[in-house]
DNA sequence: CATTTGCCTATGTGATCACAAATTGAGCCC
DNA sequence: GGGCTCAATTTGTGATCACATAGGCAAATG
């Protein structure tokens, strides 16, 4: 049956399902190594294998999903060397990314992460995984924006993909109601103009995750 | 027609145009702005519009096509902003790979890479842009390779894939028969287990292009 | 009871088709 | 001569189909 589409003009439908399983796995909704169909996910968003196909095909592009010899799709489930790899690939972009965003934050950028910072502390709070990563990007994610460098920042948000499943159960593994100490730091950082501090802060923030799994 | 493909065991179909078309664009052999279209990949390469579909959206979501908001593809025509933050994103990331490098650097690889070198100087002096920009790369991916850092070489080459077809117009604007003269100090960095120098001299390579855009 | 074998279903791949939108180019009007 | 209109063609999108193969489950075997 050929279904004719309202003349759409948000988005063709494998960019739908491209966003929404991006978000998905990016947020940690998906545990690693979850496997995935393309009839499935056709039949959850109510479209054929074919757009399916091509936003599996991207995310698999991207690093977010694992694509067997065969040809099975599932999320990866990353070895211990891989993860630490891609803890230093955040370093290297974040920290760049907010030394270019340190001279272009103004108060209102402060306010902001502030107040994003508080639905952070709210999530660990309540043991809330995803709520936790989804505030924790929008947290580096605002911030970075104001840095001017999409590409840097599309990079970043490349390495968060691939880190999405494994982050969930990382943090999952975190007992402690911690609150975001070096959110705290990044936010004096900016304030005081302190470039040092604020590299230094951001390193420690993005590698923290990293300390349970080594320490 | 169904073509009962002979059961293939080395990739699939979408799998070899991808990498065709993957070499190409990061080769440089194609200018930039240059179109596609889905049906003539398909025609060249002897398959309908499904792989070649494929390998486009993959080409795609690495930045190595850009696809317009009717759904056209066309490899992409960079701004300067553009080709600065990815020249900024080599740096950083080609120096972290080449200092991890540096200790598991030993003489056989500076042996290789003075043979490449000898490759790059004979593009060079025939003004053969393509030959260049694949061996310069293959001279730097010889060498990132022994920083046992997978996912972040995967990065670098997806930045190299970027900039593609800016290179070589960018090249090709090159008139002097300059030898590779930062590939020599990085050489000679390695030789003496030099790491500020050899940081030094990968940063001046990665950015040589850039001096002539902006200056 | 554990292991293996064999069949059946689930799944990915590629081809083809129908359709809508965009591009192009020729003809026409001012 | 230049700009505009409209139709023909090109092109991407999504659906559906045929096929090969991989995975899983059940029965048979030791």
């Amino acid at each position: 049956m050929v279904s004719p589409r309202p003349s759409e003009v948000s988005g063709s439908a494998h960019e739908r399902i491209y966003r929404a399983l991006r978000t998905r796995i990016m947020h940690g909704e998906i545990a690693p190594g979850q496997a995935l169909t393309l009839r499935g996910i056709g039949r959850e968003f109510d479209v054929s294998m074919t757009p399916a196909r091509e936003s599996v095909r991207r995310l698999v592009a991207e690093g977010a999903l694992f694509l067997s010899t065969s040809g099975r799709v599932s999320t990866p489930e990353l070895s211990n060397e891989r993860i630490e790899e891609l803890a230093a690939l955040r370093a290297l972009l974040e920290v760049e990314l907010a030394s270019r965003a340190l001279p272009r934050a103004h108060m209102a950028l402060i306010d902001r992460l502030q107040s994003i910072n508080m639905g952070v502390a709210e999530a660990v709070s309540k043991r809330d995984a995803v709520g936790y990563i989804r505030s924790n990007l929008e947290f580096h994610r605002t911030l970075y924006l104001r840095a001017q460098a999409p590409a840097m920042l599309a990079m970043a948000e490349t390495v968060w993909l691939q880190l999405g499943p494994t982050m969930r159960s990382l943090y999952g593994r975190l007992r402690r109601t911690e609150p975001p100490r070096d959110h705290k730091l990044i936010i004096a950082a900016l304030k005081a103009g302190d470039e040092p501090g604020l590299r230094l802060a951001v390193r420690s923030d993005v590698t923290q995750g990293l300390r349970m799994l080594t320490g």
